[in-house]
DNA sequence: TTGTACTGTAATAAATAACATTACAGTATG
DNA sequence: CATACTGTAATGTTATTTATTACAGTACAA
């Protein structure tokens, strides 16, 4: 799955938690990740998508949590950053003409929902808030 | 993860099993996969580490499945092709001044590793020879 | 004992994907 | 209307994957 973007997200969402009687630049976010304050930019539109973000333009704007903490669950965070299944995709079209390859993608993709199912019931467990709490 | 590998040696072990009563050679495998036979006999490479595969050099020559296919769990084919966290690593290397920044990577790990093992504990329910039997 | 059909592996190139940067239009505030 | 932000497009850079070429080493078989 596409590289970083958890991390990134979830990080950006536990400084929203953790400092959430103010709104927070993209500028503050990025100096705390350490990355370029566009990338927060673009991850926090997907997230804004997803309803977990919400923000406020101008002067004085920034960025807060949409809803609170307790009620995103780690899983909304995977889901809203998926966009490869878990495991990777292979990029090749195996051989129609071979009894194994004209089948394997068909059964991949099951597996693949499969694991990917026990991931997501795993981290539907921990809230935002969970995880926030244990920044002392 | 490493993208791609994990469908390419299951692709790989599946075919190993199902033509069991032969050997065959990375260039059919890659027929059947329809990529570079080199790539295959790198991945083979890594699965014979694994003790998963082994091979014949010389003419006639090829490959085989090491042990029953009963006995390959496709958590041993994951953890052989595993090379990083399931969920992805940030490359950043976060603000150490910061609260969120100071602690994000242990917390992050933690929960990485918790993810991965139930999804290492569910592939560890199926067998190859499980796998390799939905293809009629 | 030599040609042939393979594996094993290094080196390199090409393609793709991830990440960074620049630039600037749009918006709210004071 | 100057300032401090967000939003987003366009482009550049770097890293990772995948493909390809090349060839040494090995076993079989005539």
């Amino acid at each position: 799955m596409t590289n970083g973007r958890f991390s990134i997200s979830l990080h950006i969402l536990t400084l929203l938690e953790m400092l959430s009687d103010e709104l927070l630049t993209s500028d503050y976010i990025a100096g705390s990740i350490n990355i370029n304050p566009v990338l927060v930019r673009k991850e926090i539109s997907n997230l804004k998508k997803h309803g977990l973000v919400e923000s406020k333009e101008g002067k004085a704007g920034g960025y807060a949590l949409a809803k609170p903490a307790r009620q995103i669950r780690l899983s909304d965070v995977y889901q809203a950053v998926r966009q490869a299944p878990l495991l990777g995709t292979a990029k090749n079209s195996p051989n129609p003409s071979c009894v194994v390859g004209k089948q394997i993608n068909k059964h991949l993709d099951a597996l693949y929902a499969d694991a990917e199912d026990v991931v997501v019931k795993k981290l539907g467990k921990t809230t935002l808030a969970d995880f926030a709490r244990k920044f002392a």
